[in-house]
DNA sequence: ACCTACCTGGCC
DNA sequence: GGCCAGGTAGGT
């Protein structure tokens, strides 16, 4: 998304703003935001961790988190406001950013990444695994400085920002490694397989443009393949691609966690 | 380190 | 009607 985002934004002025449900802004406030962003010309598109940072020509950013079920999407002005579009910005190409979130637990806020710490928008986050700082040393001093269950571990974003529930069972089935362990009683050798199978797991993701298992959509509004890639999510109850073995559904750190038991241990 | 609430919609 | 869903803040 930040990729396609960047290419397609990068350069824009926004010429108006609408914010039609102000609960998804966290900050400022929502009749301020438009006077702030209207005139300004889009000058970066980044990512930290699940946040879509886009930046404007006045330093601060445009900060989005997509939730559950969250969209931003690049669409005519004038195509239908499906009914659960927060947010818009109409842009100097005749086209608009669009939030979009069913759920709403998405946000947006406005600021400079700082402030937005401050304000306890933008949270502590931790290693970025697809940089070149996600060292093995970095990897394995933040799962061995935990005693929770290696699927916990990952949930959390300040250990390592970016993965969620679909990519951790994956990335624990290429590793070989139950996602029930304990994060810190891991060997080095699993720690190993883990960090790379993290890197690989999200690397295919992008190159499939996504994981469209429900609502998952890019900025065009196209679903991605990587649903039709995943090996264990989803599959509960149905046999390993791998050993024939059926595959295990259970809750670890409250989440629908499938595994192998026979692959991975 | 865990548990619940926050929302809407789809499915059984 | 009840249960479940890609996430995370805030409480205990």
């Amino acid at each position: 998304m930040v990729r396609d985002l960047r290419a397609t934004l990068v350069g824009r002025r926004i010429d108006s703003v609408e914010v039609l449900r102000s609960d998804v802004l966290r900050v400022p406030a929502p009749d301020v935001l438009p006077a702030i962003l209207v005139g300004q010309r889009v000058a970066g598109v980044d990512r930290r961790g699940k946040f879509i940072m886009v930046e404007l020509d006045s330093a601060d950013h445009l900060v989005v988190h997509l939730g559950m079920t969250g969209h931003l999407l690049v669409t005519a002005a004038e195509a239908p406001l499906p009914k659960h579009t927060h947010l818009r910005a109409g842009l100097d190409d005749g086209r608009e950013l669009r939030f979009d979130d069913t759920r709403r637990f998405g946000r947006v806020a406005y600021g400079s990444p700082s402030a937005l710490q401050d304000a306890r928008v933008l949270p502590r986050l931790g290693l970025e695994p697809l940089a070149a700082g996600f060292s093995q040393e970095a990897f394995d001093s933040v799962m061995r400085r935990t005693t929770r269950t290696v699927k916990a571990a990952l949930l959390d974003q300040a250990g390592v920002a970016g993965l969620g529930n679909i990519y951790i069972d994956e990335a624990c089935f290429v590793a070989r490694v139950r996602p029930t362990r304990r994060s810190h009683k891991l060997t080095r050798a699993e720690r190993v397989r883990l960090r790379v199978a993290i890197q690989t797991v999200l690397l295919n993701a992008i190159a499939n443009r996504g994981s469209s298992v429900d609502d998952y959509r890019d900025i065009w509004n196209a679903q991605g393949s990587n649903q039709e890639a995943l090996q264990v999510y989803g599959r509960g109850g149905e046999p390993c691609l791998v050993c024939g073995t059926v595959l295990r559904r259970t809750v670890v750190a409250g989440r629908t966690t499938v595994y192998c038991p026979h692959c991975q241990r």
